[in-house]
RNA sequence: GCGGGCGUGGUGGAAUGGUAGACACACAGGACUUAAAAUCCUGAGAGGGUAUCCUCGUGCGGGUUCGAGCCCCGCCGCCCGCACCA
């Protein structure tokens, strides 16, 4: 065999295109056998593919090529979150329309993507911005608006002042905006909502049936949704009333507390307080001051619990005769439960906060476990574990749980205003999904107001609602409002003159539902609920772990919504997540304190340590820390790159090996190194493997010998680990394997020669075995070499390799021997040797009879097949 | 503050309660070569003896067990999520 390299760049684009002609990774909706949907998160089209897509896609890629060899019919399809605000912003830098930018940067990804040699099914390629995807999100708009999902009101919204635009609550983070990064405004805006608080309680309950999702996922959508069980309770006014109110709404989750009730706290924006401070001048400016905390957010933490005394009481209600004062406070929340509570400073850390600030009392009605009631006091810190109530009428004795149903039974009997003063009631934290955005590149919101009418769906036989081409971005705001004739419509009830919704929908929206388009892309309905119910739910769905509450229980709603309105069977869209960790590279930094690109830089090692110059000036820079792949730190490696240079395969491979994928991997240029050097050590490996079977062709096999049977069993034993680490996601450990498998191969190849033919026999059959397993990560490479081993049609068809469970089992077994837990010797007996026989060996050890020093062990472990243990 | 995760050689990381450090990267030495690259071989947790023998060793301190990186209790450190949620 020549000593040719193995060359990628020629050979890459030769399969592709191959697989391509084949329509190989094509998959039919009418194919019978076993389905199998894996998906990866898909991309918004930035205009280049990073190296974090380079990783979500190998893994997906590894998951779709093991389960097709398995025999599955599997789809792996492919699409473009296309919408988006990046668009206009690039139309405005440009001058060119937000469609061609983004069709441009798709052409240019899906190239990028397909010299990865990824096993995807082209044919149902979506991008969301085109008519042919969005009028079917503007039908189940319709679906939904009809079976009351969506809701159109009045209320505080986050305004992002940068992207001039409505974002929902998943969407602002630690008070800012999750893509500008700007500080969030609140105004008061008509929205459209999605209902998806309706599904507060269903979408926590199916967080259990999630079992194939990582925890940390689930843990955080449960905390997201919030759920807390408590009570409502009304509270009475004294007095003459200043006021519309007769009484103040509150919700708690320690009605058991009621004795040690102090005073009522109402938010800033209660409605109470909104009619209070109409004549009471410090009201007002106390309102204010704690709106101007609010929108400055943070060092929340750190702000002072602040109220004002309204001047009002109310009726205590278990206590006769007593009576409450009324505040308002600045850490009452309007969002949460009815926006007031009543305060129990003993057995609250910011209730009792507030108390000795404002000199309220503070009674303590739980009882800790062993302590003397006469004893008990509450000073700095609030009571707020289990106990025994007390000082609490006729609660004192009971449990909380006891106390919480008494308190329920109690004022669920008793009336305030004609209802019931106090009912058992569950809040969640979870708001309803705002998704209008005043935003243009988006999907037009399918409703036209009419005076006469009012609101009212587009008729579907009218969709789609197409975003006009010929807009302008001169001036800031919505260019779909600023449109001069777009929105002016003839209302198709009453023929009059109306207006089109010039909002458009939350992109979020966009990747919601577009799994289940997949399922049958040209369908003249939102889904094939055939075809969908059949694919759906996705099997093995990868991406980002940033995607844990905003994408994920979107999608998890919209599911539900689908099918409440007929589109799909069932609740949960992915049965599988998988969270993969960031793709990281070192930092580096110049003399004069600028961040330096990997590209520019020369690394030297010493010895242990290792420097960095500048490849062109020769300056030393400093090696900074591993940070996340990033424009602003420059630490980013261009996957184009590194394709034209090692190849995909090289790519992929590196991606896939040493860290574990859900961790965070560190980009190396040694390490891309290292696994362009295996490549073509597989390819050495497969030059002689074919040159010493020429060699030897004529001699025909008749046994094993026992290297042959040794060989046969690592080959079969790396098939048998690899199936089941590929099954778990465990890549870098099959990358392990693998190593260990061509390891041997080589090593059996190095002194084959002079073999005898049936080894040669075991080396060319783990030689293909290797080939197989390693078609899912370097797909290229293994369409190469098993051309070159003459194997007919392509690995990427061929199915799995079989294991013969003869092969996993050894008739040898090393035991190692321990004493006193420490290992001193070995010994090697057939599988399955009698506890007795073990003995007598061990015993008879020199080491083992040189400590027992003639005294007999005090104990003696043996388990058979595993470990002696020798107890002196 | 609440919730979750993690802590193993120079590095990334392996290890159903059973030989800690698989596999890889980096490093050192050697072979081949005029030389380099590539390739192949060898070495390596630390310390000592300096053949194949001993001691220590998975963040720290305890515990359970014949046996603990793994299980339990208490700390320390780092990372992530939520955060005035009544």
């Amino acid at each position: 065999m020549s000593a040719e390299r193995y060359n990628p760049r020629e050979m890459e684009p030769h399969w592709q295109k191959v697989w391509d002609q084949n329509q190989s990774f094509v998959s039919s909706n009418d194919d019978p056998r076993e389905r199998y949907y894996v998906l990866e998160m898909f991309p918004y089209p930035s205009g280049r593919i990073h190296m974090g897509h380079v990783r979500n896609y190998s893994m997906g890629d590894v998951v779709a090529r093991y389960h097709r060899a398995r025999g599955k019919n599997v789809l792996h399809p492919m699409g473009w979150d296309a919408f988006g605000l990046p668009a206009e912003n690039a139309a405005i830098e440009r001058k060119t329309h937000p469609g061609t930018w983004t069709r441009q940067n798709i052409g240019a990804m899906k190239a990028q993507l397909k010299s990865m040699g990824l096993a995807i099914d082209w044919t149902r390629e979506i991008a969301t911005c085109e008519p042919e995807y969005y009028q079917h999100q503007q039908a189940l708009f319709i679906d939904m608006l009809a079976a009351d999902l969506i809701t159109r009101k009045k209320s505080k919204v986050n305004w992002d002042p940068v992207d001039m635009t409505v974002l929902a609550n998943e969407q602002v983070i630690d008070g800012k905006g999750w893509r500008s990064g700007a500080p969030v405004e609140q105004r008061e805006l008509t929205q459209w909502f999605f209902k998806i608080s309706d599904y507060a309680e269903d979408l926590l309950d199916g967080l259990d049936g999630l079992t194939e999702w990582p925890e940390k996922v689930r843990l955080m959508q449960r905390n997201w949704i919030g759920k807390s069980e408590g009570m409502r309770l009304l509270f009475e006014l004294t007095g003459a009333q200043q006021t519309s109110a007769t009484s103040i709404d509150v919700f708690t989750t320690r009605p058991d507390t009621i004795f040690g009730a102090s005073f009522i706290a109402l938010s800033p924006d209660h409605q109470l307080t909104g009619e209070l401070a109409l004549n009471n001048p410090a009201l007002t400016a106390f309102v204010a001051e704690c709106h101007q905390l609010g929108t400055a957010t943070e060092a929340l933490e750190k702000a002072e619990k602040k109220g004002l005394f309204t001047g009002l009481h109310v009726k205590h209600p278990v206590i006769e005769g007593a009576t409450l004062p009324v505040y308002v406070a600045n850490f009452v929340l309007m969002e949460y439960g009815t926006g007031a509570i009543f305060g129990c400073p003993a057995h609250d850390q910011r209730d009792l906060d507030f108390a000795r600030k404002y000199d309220l009392p503070v009674v303590p009605v739980v009882l800790p476990p062993g302590v003397d009631a006469d004893t008990f006091t509450v000073t700095n810190d609030a009571y707020v574990d289990g106990g025994t109530i007390f000082n609490s009428g006729f609660l004192t004795g009971l449990t909380i749980d006891a106390a919480k149903q008494q308190v329920a039974e109690y004022f669920g009997a008793r009336r305030v205003d004609g209802q019931a003063q106090g009912k058992v009631e569950v809040n969640y934290r979870l708001r309803d999904w705002g998704i209008s955005r005043q935003r243009y590149w988006g999907c037009p919101i399918p409703v036209i107001h009419c005076e006469v009418c009012g609101t009212i769906a587009v008729p579907k036989k009218d969709l789609p609602v197409v975003l006009p081409e010929d807009v302008s971005f001169d001036r800031p705001g919505n260019a779909l409002d600023h449109h001069p004739t777009w929105k002016h419509v003839n209302c198709h009830q009453c023929g009059g003159a109306a207006t089109r919704e010039t909002d458009t929908m939350d992109t979020f929206v966009d990747s919601s539902w577009y799994f289940a388009r997949f399922t049958a892309p040209n369908a003249k309905t939102p889904t094939d609920p055939k075809a969908a119910n059949e694919w759906l739910p996705v099997d093995q769905y990868i991406g980002g772990v940033e995607h844990a509450i905003l994408h994920l229980l979107y999608s998890r709603f919209f599911t539900r919504a689908m099918k409440a309105t007929g589109h799909v069977a069932m609740n949960e869209p992915f049965k599988g997540l998988f969270t993969q960790g960031m793709v990281t590279h070192e930092t580096y930094k110049s003399a004069e304190g600028d961040w330096v690109p990997p590209t520019d830089i020369v690394l030297e090692t010493f010895g242990e340590g290792r420097r960095a110059k500048h490849f062109k000036t020769g300056q030393p820079i400093t090696i900074g820390s591993v940070e996340k792949m990033s424009k602003s730190k420059k630490n980013v490696v261009d996957p184009d790159e590194i394709v034209a240079t090692y190849g995909a395969d090289t790519a992929r491979w590196f991606m896939l090996s040493d860290s574990p994928p859900e961790r965070d991997v560190q980009w190396t240029e040694s390490g891309v190194e290292g696994a362009s050097r295996f490549q073509q050590r597989i390819w050495r490996l497969v030059g002689e493997t074919i040159e010493i079977v020429k060699q030897s062709a004529a001699i025909a096999v008749v046994s094993d010998d026992s290297e042959a049977v040794a060989l046969r069993k690592v080959a079969h034993r790396a098939v048998h680990q690899i199936s089941g680490d590929i099954e778990g996601l465990r890549f870098n450990r099959a990358v392990a394997q693998i190593y260990e498998l061509t390891n041997a191969l080589v090593r059996t190849a190095g002194i084959a020669a002079a073999a005898p033919a049936s080894r040669i026999a075991a080396l060319t059959d783990g030689v293909e075995r290797l080939i197989q397993l390693l078609a899912p990560m370097m797909p290229h490479l293994a369409e190469t070499c098993w051309q070159a081993l003459g194997k007919s049609g392509l690995v990427a068809d061929a199915p799995w390799p079989s294991v013969d469970p003869a092969m996993l089992v050894d008739d040898e077994v090393i035991i190692p021997i321990q004493v006193n837990g420490k290992r001193r010797g070995e010994i090697t007996v057939p599988k399955g040797t009698p506890v007795a026989e073990i003995e007598r060996q061990v015993l008879s050890m020199e080491v083992i009879a040189r400590m027992l020093d003639g005294n007999p062990p005090k104990k003696l472990v043996i388990v058979p097949d595993r470990i002696v243990n020798v107890v002196i």
